[in-house]
RNA sequence: GCGCCCGUAGCUCAGUCGGAUAGAGCAUCAGCCUUCUAAGCUGAGGGUCGCUGGUUCGAUUCCAGCCGGGCGCACCA
């Protein structure tokens, strides 16, 4: 398929506009109008250009307008309230743009310039399940790199897995004394989180059973290992692997893929150079045993990520690159990382999918970047994309450690099961066969879209019924108006008349309302998705489909396909054809499949 | 204390580089299946956009100050 190269209708009415200014460079924003009295699209441009030059606003807009030649996309624009201009667009235009549209693999999407991109998601730790605190890292940031590749970026795709730190001296400890080897060959994770949770419980002051002397062993065990004592260290190789089959199964399942895996071990042998290099550049400097980065007062306090206000002073809140004991921490690891990415992918965005509460740590590691390696710096953008907290009903944040997390495995296999009851109660033709298949496609849609559909700012209560919804703004609703369309094909194809996809220059002709409302929906498309990009909202995609959906079923409800006479019929199986696609693609950047009947 | 985030309909949430009468879903009520899948569609009710000021022709959006909630604040990640 080809591509149809074109601007979008706002960034061709925003040029119209900056040439009857006779100004190449001014900034004209052009959206969808609020109100349909207002015209298609809309552009408060008049104004702000008058106030500027303080003249009258609707004598401007006058001006503007009297210079705009419209023709083919519509009639000459109009002027309103106190100096909007309204556009609107002929549906003959609209009948032959979206023609095209059907026929664009683009969708509509305007050319880009193509970025490297690194996006840096998911991050499990090895030893531990994956439960619903992943979920959201591991979705949002497959979404980012699926849409990436679409506009036509190269994405790096990374999981920076936790496959070192302190946790393993516990572990070790655990492994050595504590393993019961049948429970691991049957569920190894299971049996890895019990060795840290009865070891961690007695190396913990706080706790009743506290064992100094075991809190002791585990440190041991932990320098042992990262002195390259051979015995921890297959022992430890022994636990990734475990921990790998884990990830591979929930990958597989929620088809996430990923080009490379380097955890953080990965990163070992450039450690002690980094710190070196940053003491040995001035970057960082020894305090209190420890090395750290201290502000170098470039910025104003506020915004100084190494300065905090305390009992109205300003004190200093490092970066610490080397703990007092000498072991690197996560700081250490996060600069090599950056740089070796930077040499192997000299990207042009980095891109980091973790929650809000790391926001100090990424502004302080992309400032200690800046200075350590400003020229790199320079030439790449680092992007924290923070998303909020999943909690409990009781309000509070779901407790990492405590045991009482909801495993992602048992998320979705509940997701499979709820949705393959629903099918069951409302299609019992389907065959069991094709109800599993169905099934698994929509609950992982249902759990993809509840995290995909907020924003990804807010927090959000865990909830199953609300994630499972099948009604209204959700992954079913989109597959379900998919389904109809296919529906539609299956129906002409059984009256022996297959439908083929259109072709570019197919004529379409749009007359009832609700069609050139679809229409123009279709062919916004284009405007939204380099938006989701920009700031790396997947809601704004969702949004948008199921604003699409909402808009499908409305014409379905009024204007019959198969019924209806040449060249309306085409015509809207065109519409069809366009609007199945756009909702398949869409949800494939949401991660989410469609089913063919549900 | 300081910083970041949040506060929009009964509930869950969209919407802010300042724009016209603030939108959905759920729930409630009233309609629509002999007709391309009713997981749908149409309509109704429901709002001091936390509060108070400021800037502006125009503020849910920007600024300041409050109120309420969450998170973070040297050697965990």
């Amino acid at each position: 398929m080809r591509s149809m190269q074109v601007e979008t209708i706002p960034v061709l009415l925003a040029a119209k506009i900056r040439s009857a200014l006779d100004n190449e460079t001014i900034p004209v924003h052009v959206v969808p109008s609020a109100d349909r009295r207002f015209g298609d699209y809309q552009t408060t441009v008049a104004m702000q250009v008058a106030k500027q030059r303080g003249v009258n606003p609707r004598t401007l807009a006058q001006e503007i307008t009297s210079r705009i030649d419209m023709a083919p996309m519509g009639p000459p624009p109009e002027i309103a309230g106190a100096g909007f201009i309204n556009f609107r667009l002929d549906p003959h235009w609209l009948a032959a743009r979206t023609a095209a549209l059907a026929a664009d693999a683009r969708l509509g999407c305007p050319p880009i310039l193509r970025r490297t991109l690194v996006v840096d998601f998911s991050s499990p730790n090895v030893a531990k399940s994956m439960h619903v605190g992943h979920i959201r890292s591991t979705i949002l940031g497959d979404c980012i790199c699926r849409i990436g590749r679409f506009l036509g970026h190269r994405v790096i795709a990374d999981n920076h897995i936790g496959d070192w730190g302190t946790q393993f001296g516990i572990l070790l400890v655990g492994w050595n004394t504590l393993l019961n080897r049948e429970a691991l060959a049957k569920e190894p994770i299971a049996e890895l989180e019990r060795l840290y949770k009865t070891v961690s419980a007695q190396c913990d002051p706080d706790k009743p059973g506290y064992d100094p002397g075991l809190r002791a062993q585990a440190k041991q065990e932990l320098v042992k290992l990262q002195a390259g004592d051979s015995k921890n260290l297959a022992s430890w190789r022994e636990m990734i692997r475990l921990s790998q089959i884990q990830f591979d199964e929930v990958y597989a399942r929620l088809g996430v893929r990923f080009d490379h895996m380097y955890g953080e071990s990965f990163y070992n042998p450039a450690l002690k150079g980094v710190v070196e290099d940053l003491l040995q550049k001035g970057v960082a400097r020894e305090s209190e045993g420890a090395v750290c980065v201290f502000s170098d007062h470039t910025v104003p306090e506020k915004d100084d990520p190494f300065l905090i206000q305390r009992d109205g002073q300003w004190v200093d809140v490092p970066a610490i690159v080397q703990k007092a004991d000498g072991a690197a921490n996560y700081m250490t690891t996060d600069l090599a990382t950056l740089d070796y990415r930077l040499r192997e992918f000299s990207p042009d965005d980095i891109v980091y999918v973790t929650d809000g509460r790391q926001q100090q740590h990424f502004r302080q590691l992309f400032a200690v970047f800046r200075r350590w390696r400003p020229e790199a710096a320079a030439r790449v953008t680092l992007s924290h994309v923070w998303f909020g907290s999943i909690l409990g009903e009781d309000n509070k944040p779901f407790k990492t450690r405590s045991g009482d997390t909801v495993k992602l495995a048992d998320l979705l296999d509940e997701a499979v099961e709820r949705a393959e009851r629903l099918i069951a109660e409302r299609n019992p033709e389907l065959d069991p066969a094709e109800r599993a298949a169905t099934a698994r496609i929509i609950g992982l849609g249902a759990v993809k879209y509840a995290d995909l559909s907020p924003n990804r700012q807010g927090d959000y209560v865990f909830n199953w019924d609300k994630m499972l919804s099948f009604q209204g703004n959700t992954a079913p609703y989109l597959q379900y108006s998919y389904v109809r369309i296919q529906s539609i094909f299956r129906k002409s194809a059984e009256g022996g008349r297959p439908v083929a996809a259109p072709a570019a220059d197919s004529p379409l002709t749009l007359t009832e309302e609700a069609e050139i409302l679809l229409a123009k929906r279709l062919n916004q498309f284009g405007e939204i998705l380099p938006q989701v990009i920009v700031d790396y909202k997947p809601n704004i995609l969702a949004t948008y489909l199921f604003d699409l959906a909402g808009c499908f079923h409305n014409f379905f409800e009024s204007c019959p396909v198969l019924k209806s006479e040449e060249p309306i019929r085409s015509s809207r199986l065109a519409l069809c054809h366009v609007t199945g696609r756009m909702l398949r693609e869409g949800l494939a950047m949401l991660g989410i499949e469609v089913p063919e009947r549900m």
